[in-house]
DNA sequence: AGTTAAATAT
DNA sequence: GATATTTAAC
């Protein structure tokens, strides 16, 4: 391979960590309570001492499924509390799709917050819009108290430039060289990779972390290939799932790209 | 599925 | 009463 191809990569791997950075960034909207209730982790295994998005759920009330699938549908989910950091998450998530394209579903992929919904996302777009277009026209200063949260996190320039390229810079094309990714880009998919660190530290201690470092090394190697949209969402997709294949005892292997659809 | 507007909950 | 989040409607 060439230098500057093995450059950014150095770069990448050695910025990693930072787990101080990654616990608010990572994990899942269950709540305690219900992740006590159905036994989604270790009985013994202590509260996960993240700041887990905030949802209030005084009332926790299950709506008893006997067939016992999938209670996180027939579950009266807590009214989502949109923090500080989810936030950010969302503006960074709609910050790298573009904000023109940048849609619910799209959005709540790149999220990648257990238990986080469409709608959730889009009744969360639908204010942050209106906030945009607030501020584009009044000035900047005219903030209302209401509008802490999303003071909280800087509004990329580029949201409120309906008329200049936007795309170019956020949205990752089909068929781009992954060496030729640029910074802030490399750097989300490098956030990816530390939220799987994390994880993994937090629930298989151990030789969960080879495998992440694994996928790293891996995509050192496929430097040459293409990164393809969907390639990225699905990388996305399998980071999300990583922690809980792994749970499972799975022997799962991330891989960079989705495999053929035949 | 995405948006918008009405309904609720806090 | 206002605002944040959800639900319904298109």
């Amino acid at each position: 391979m060439r230098e500057e191809d093995s450059n950014w990569f150095a770069k990448w791997e050695e910025e990693l960590p930072s787990p101080e950075e990654l616990i608010p960034l990572s994990q899942s909207l269950v709540t305690p309570d219900l992740a006590l209730a159905f036994d989604l982790r270790s009985p013994n295994q202590p509260q996960p001492q993240t700041t887990p998005p905030q949802q209030t759920n005084s009332s926790a009330e299950f709506a008893v499924d006997s067939s016992g699938d999938e209670p996180a549908r027939t579950l009266k989910r807590p009214r989502l509390v949109w923090t500080p950091q989810l936030h950010k998450r969302f503006v960074d998530a709609v910050a790298h799709l573009g904000i023109k394209n940048a849609v619910p579903k799209t959005i709540m992929q790149l999220m990648s917050v257990d238990g986080l919904t469409r709608e959730n996302v889009a009744s969360h777009l639908q204010k942050y819009r209106l906030y945009l277009k607030r501020m584009q026209s009044g000035g900047g200063n005219v903030v209302g108290e209401s509008d802490h949260l999303f003071a909280s996190s800087p509004v990329p320039t580029h949201f409120l430039h309906p008329t200049a390229r936007q795309s170019s810079d956020h949205f990752v094309p089909s068929f781009v060289p992954i060496a030729s990714l640029q910074h802030h880009q490399l750097q989300f998919l490098h956030r990816q990779l530390s939220a799987v660190n994390f994880a993994s530290q937090t629930n298989n201690n151990g030789k969960a972390m080879d495998q992440s470092l694994f996928l790293a090394r891996q995509s050192q190697h496929q430097q040459q290939q293409v990164l393809t949209r969907q390639a990225s969402l699905h990388l996305h997709s399998q980071v999300a799932n990583y922690a809980d294949a792994l749970e499972q005892g799975a022997n799962t292997v991330l891989t960079l790209f989705p495999p053929r659809e035949n």
